[in-house]
DNA sequence: GCAAATTTTGACCGGTTGGCAAAAATTAGC
DNA sequence: GCTAATTTTTGCCAACCGGTCAAAATTTGC
């Protein structure tokens, strides 16, 4: 029995608004939250008036849901590639790479996410103890093959997942702070490359197996 | 040229109530942002009414400006506490562990702080701009000798201390993805001391001089 | 170019929210 | 125990917010 996914036949004009009004609600909703962004806020960036707006999408949350749910696709492709084939010092690095270039060119989706997690994943908690779940130990099974055979050293794949995470997404969640902290972008190759030199060499040597 | 700071002298009920209050909001704030949050549901959370918590703080800005405040001060101590004396390696660690248990003990001061630098940081920017800023340019230059020194392996110390914020406040900020991912809490000694051992095991290493 | 379908607008509604004011109740000082 | 100061309650309001509705304007299919 499989559910009626009841294809919405567009027109050209619903499927060019509705884009439009998503982009504006990511604009919003990343930078405010879901209940510090109000409907004539979102209208007004997309440039409609609020009932026209209703008219695209008939419910707040609707929008904020579809934003979730495009989000997630992309969120996860990264961890979705490490691959077990392959070096691991190689894919992990290339994962870590991959996840803080996600940081510099979707920051309003990393705010996104981050948003909703703080606030208890009210909308996404079905998700996080489904589909992510379940990809994570995946993934920590590769993982724990790698450190059996020698390629990386022995330790908690589980927390070695979350500190990626939470090293690459600080860069958008916390940019502001980021930016603060080091004052105006001084020449060079930027923060972006500094960063990502700077996690490459702490946990390829955190992670190397018997160093000493 | 001193800022008078009118001392306003409070009454036995006023200092109870007020504290009271602020242990509510925290509760509140933390959980749902500001925009979020009504001062009825702080109100409630503090056992009374609205126009009497209003009595205490004349605006709902009051509470939350006065729970930031309070905030910062024992947000940075751990790093103040970074000693230029004392081997570089342990002070690190130490340092580590300080914030990691900050995140287990203090919690909604954590996403407090979270939901305010996501949000673009709209109360706090001076206090970044100045008194964040000026500390961690101390601290990097602690760092940076220890370096020079041979005691650390020579690295970006700004990302050094991006990432050690990063990790270890991920176990208040994103605390339910986290449950989500690593399932109900399975015996032993918790997460906490998974977590501790995992980064620590990262960071001396990682940060271990001249290894090869 | 015309009818039907789609899109946009403006007016509106009920509920919520931050905050005020004044009176009532309580407490503190003596 | 009485008075002045403090605390609490009741009632309220104006602004905002999510969402509806019907009519007007526009676009589409032919």
């Amino acid at each position: 029995m499989t559910v009626e996914t009841a294809r919405p036949r567009r027109t050209r004009i619903q499927t060019e608004k509705r884009e439009l009004i998503l982009e504006a609600a990511l604009e919003v909703f990343s930078a405010h939250g879901f209940r510090g962004s109000t409907i004539d806020q979102i209208a007004e960036a997309a440039g409609m008036s609020k009932p026209n707006l209703l008219y695209y999408f008939r419910r707040k949350e609707d929008i904020h849901a579809t934003l979730i749910k495009r989000l997630l696709e992309t969120w996860l492709a990264p961890l979705r590639e490490l691959d077990d084939i392959g070096d691991p010092m190689t894919e992990l690095r290339g994962y870590i790479r991959r996840k803080l270039e996600m940081a510099r060119d979707y920051p309003r989706e990393s705010r996104l996410f981050a948003n909703e997690i703080l606030q208890g994943a009210p909308r996404i908690m079905p998700m996080l103890e489904g589909e992510l779940r379940a990809l994570v130990d995946e993934k920590v099974d590769v993982i724990r093959g790698w450190m059996r055979a020698g390629g990386i050293a022995r330790t908690d794949p589980f927390h070695l997942i979350f500190s990626i995470w939470a090293t690459t997404q600080h860069y958008a969640d916390f940019d502001v702070q980021v930016r603060a902290v080091l004052g105006p972008d001084r020449g060079g190759e930027g923060r972006f490359e500094d960063a990502a030199r700077f996690l490459e060499s702490l946990f390829v040597k955190g992670l190397s197996p018997r160093p000493d």
